[in-house]
DNA sequence: GTAGGATTGGATAGGCAAATCCAATATGAG
DNA sequence: CTCATATTGGATTTGCCTATCCAATCCTAC
């Protein structure tokens, strides 16, 4: 195993442009092809660079991968971020549902989950990814329950409401639902998911 | 595009031995390195056959994945069948779960959903594959949601229960927690999302 | 403006995987 | 037992993909 040392960040405006630029490029690639179904070559074109920026920036294709893992870990957070911030009510969350399934239903669940692609294909045999990719599971539960946090400080929800198990169920539905609906190209299963458990947690909600 | 005829089933004892030898070293390795990261040549050695064979049952790689697919619905479906066919109280609906958490619990969650993963990796790009595995899924929510019938005849559910959401969101819950556990190697959020999905069933359960 | 490092273009080596071919052997129906 | 057919071994072709190399060009700090 020769081990290089990593490229250091680029240090010029452009630099960072063309790195950040194979990074979408490849993003999107690996997302619609998985990672194997997408080559370097690939890359190069889709991003409009020449083979040899790819491994000025990279060390090779894992380490272009691991970037890749980060780019759409940013990407799902800062997308859930603004809903999950202010889930401190049944609507709230409710609206919350709604944007997880009309963003499938918008391609017929094609796609799925970029994390959880990313995870079927890399977990089982590459460490280094699945470390990233259980980080960034464990973020985006984390960001949900800190919405229901919220509902529990808020009254809406009872106290002794076991919190971290209602947000590891919420991905799960989303995570499965979005499995399904890649094979089925519909949403039934992703809305049959997520109706349960949000009508699950309405039965955790206080007494008016 | 050149067709070729599919190879017709073998007829000797000895020729379906080898394809049934291929298709499992091939389910086996595909299961745990995706269909991409298993070679031909990798099966060859699996399956402990020559390259010819392969060619020889089956046109190319995709008609060999086409068979895998076939196998790990069956093989899913007929593990599956004995479980659910007796889903008609409670208990039975929980020795379930604790069949499938057991299961992912044996491999600390990693390999996932052997239907799961080759859709998540095929689906998008193959429409024979998603076609299959679609059909897979159908059978198996509705192997679960025979189940649930069986329990609303019983009167032990309510008659005006959703079953077919509820089967939905039992496999997706299943698949949702399948993906988790592969990344985070515990069975937390398969269990979570397992039990949510279970107590929401227990509201419907008709009064004693 | 200029020097020195950063960035870029494109050719190419090396390797592996998919698929083919044909000769050799095994099978089983009669 | 015999022969037509099924099965098998393994070399081989072809093509793509990863990764490297080096020369040319572009930045930017001074």
């Amino acid at each position: 195993m020769s081990v290089r040392a990593a490229p250091e960040a680029p240090s010029t405006h452009k630099g960072r442009a063309t790195r950040d630029r194979i990074v979408a490029a490849a993003a999107e690639l690996m997302y619609r092809h998985g990672v194997a179904g997408t080559s370097t070559p690939a890359v190069r074109n889709a991003a409009g660079v020449s083979s040899s920026q790819i491994y000025h920036y990279f060390t090779d294709k894992d380490d272009l991968t691991r970037a890749v893992i980060a780019f759409q870990t940013q990407t799902i957070l800062s997308n859930q971020a603004p809903l999950l911030a202010t889930l401190d009510s049944i609507e709230a969350l409710r609206s919350w549902r709604d944007v997880v399934v009309d963003a499938a239903h918008r391609q017929n669940g094609a796609g799925g989950c970029p994390l959880g692609s990313l995870s079927s294909e890399l977990s089982d045999d590459h460490r280094w990814a699945r470390d990233a990719l259980a980080a960034g599971f464990t973020a985006w539960s984390e960001a949900i329950r800190a919405g229901l946090d919220a509902m529990v400080d808020n009254g809406i929800l009872r106290p002794e409401t076991d919190v971290t198990a209602l947000s590891f169920a919420l991905l799960a539905a989303v995570q499965g639902g979005l499995v399904l609906a890649q094979a089925q190209h519909n949403t039934e299963a992703l809305e049959a998911a997520l109706d349960v458990a949000i009508a699950h947690i309405l039965n955790h909600a206080a007494p008016a």
